[in-house]
DNA sequence: TATGAATGAGCGTTCATTCAT
DNA sequence: TATGAATGAACGCTCATTCAT
């Protein structure tokens, strides 16, 4: 049917305008600070509409969360599929987080402000999801640079510490980018965290 | 008059146990969803005496966080005094930081967050006075690295480069450690962040 | 036109659909409690087409009311109209109340909430129409009771006494009956209500 | 302290004034269609104010039925104490009954239109908590009218059965009285009951 | 200085109603 | 006739802030 899968794009469509403006939103202002009025005005839709799409304020933040979280693990799983030794795995690594964050630095800032919230209060069972998704990501990755650190040599750090560093850095740089607003040059980012964490630092 | 330094000490007291109260429930809660009921009963005070001693709920927020980053800033300075070259240098500052960080991993988390929300808006001057104390902080760390970094030789990343990459991987070791709840041993990360940076990974 | 009377009976049966329906979910849930989103659920109909059929929820709301009054008062005055003397009266409007009652328990509960908001704001027309029609319904009650209390003989109540007396001890029971949903006999409910007032209570 | 007395009682009349304001508002315009708006202006507080005294709607609504029922309670108890037989028992109730809801109408009105809901969703804590001091409550007349049914005698009907027509008969001449804005003279109805029920109907 | 009762603007959410298709 | 997406007014409730005591 023509006319029904023309209904379900458009629906598509209108649900990923709200996403959108609402991800923008709470990236500048916070989650508490946005408003779903705010989030209704930014989509030219009355606030009554938005809740014919995400059932409350809390499922469409974290939908936003979710979604964006399900592409980047994606795009880093192709990526690194085709790496094999461990520099080639950090230098996709590293690419594809500042890739990635630049496009969608809205969504690096929300993942990073939702990190430091480890109450002790569960949250909604949303929260929970996303935080376990996080934690596997995290995972994948140490995974990723243990398999390419080769059996017979001895590393004085562990993968985990190491895909911690890399991730740290390439945030610390994402942030930096955005505190210069987007003036500085996030490829020369790039090569020098490659540089830093691959060769000698001569002391 | 003793009586009127009696009086500013025990202010400066009460003055005190609202700040450390307000940090804990901040960090443990966040912002938003920490009340000014809520620091009401932390502290054994009544609302309306909150009042007394900050302006609002902003000032107080951004006192924590402004004299946190103060002695934070202080024992940095102290500790980097005494080193000469950049391992060295480099050693201090990740030691320094976690060290810091782990007795006052509250203040880690508000600063995180805080970080995170860069609005167009200004926010209150509490806020910009804040951030631009932050930018002073980084640049303080990046001279420190540049001041050390051998005038002949050649390095492959800046200074500022240098200090983002400490920093990114001394928070990423911080907030691995905060989702595992303090079972990791910070010391070990220390080493291994140390290690990954100073030596060469054979890849 | 036999095809514009099939319409006008399809229509119709339409319409007692989601009068039925409605009248089931408003007397298990109340008024405001049942939205029109429930109704169209409940009736396989869109929520707007609800509104082709009746002009809004009040309309929908006393339409039932108004309907099956207009039924019980039918089938009352029908069973009246074949009694002689006070006592036959007596038995059979305990009779038809009972009967009715139980088969239309939804009706009840909402007749007897609805009477109870007496409010000084006229309310709308509806509600007023409804009232009034409740209101001949008390004064048929009456006069058929006076009509067969004989002339000769002095009573120390009024018709409208042993008709107010008659009702609230039939709902009353009716009250019971739902309370214990529908575990006891409704039929010596009846008898007990007519010992009761046919017969002197020894004292 | 005279201080903190005056407080408590200060506080203490307060909460009254809500509650009657409340009380009125709700008999008069029912649960949902009274807003706590409606309440705060009725009762010259801001809405904010309500919730210093009321945990929330519902506490309030529960709150006005509970102490009300309490008291009719203990007035119905204290009357009934002093009477032996039968028909003193059932003289004492109806004038207690009609006497209280003359009083109180606008509980009355409350309790009537509570009783209808009768949903199979259980409600809030409070709602269960009123209905079962009702049944209670009901119980105790019951139990007044059967301890004092003599042993010997066979009634055509159970105490339970009495007591519902009781009820009932003195509910639909408070109805009626209502309706007809209090034109009507009470103590006239109460003595017509009292025939009917006791009396023997000369059919 | 200290209190805590009072305020009221503002939030998330619901739902009767409308209207283009 | 039938739909269901869109609306927006209105609700219950919270909480930073004030102020009389």
């Amino acid at each position: 049917m023509t006319i029904a899968e023309r209904k379900a794009r458009e629906k598509k469509r209108k649900r990923n305008t709200i996403l959108e403006a609402a991800e923008k939103l709470f990236a500048k202002e916070g989650y508490h600070t946005t408003t779903m009025d705010n989030v209704a005005e930014a989509t030219d839709f009355s606030k009554g509409t938005i809740y014919l799409y995400f059932k409350n304020k809390d499922d469409l933040f974290f939908t936003i969360l979710d979604e964006r979280l399900d592409t980047h693990i994606r795009e880093l799983k192709e990526r690194l599929s085709k790496t094999i030794d461990l520099k080639e795995t950090i230098v996709e690594l590293v690419t594809e987080q500042l890739t990635f964050f630049e496009k969608h630095h809205y969504f690096f800032r929300l993942t990073i402000a939702e990190q430091c919230k480890i109450e002790k209060t569960p949250g909604s069972d949303l929260r929970q999801h996303f935080l376990k998704k996080q934690m596997t990501f995290l995972m994948m990755i140490e995974e990723a640079l243990s398999s390419r650190m080769s059996a017979g040599k001895q590393y004085p750090f562990s993968a985990r510490s190491l895909a911690l560093c890399l991730m740290g850095s390439t945030h610390a740089h994402m942030m930096n980018w955005l505190m210069s607003r987007g003036q500085q040059d996030l490829q020369k980012s790039r090569d020098e965290i490659i540089q830093l964490i691959l060769n000698r630092i001569e002391v």
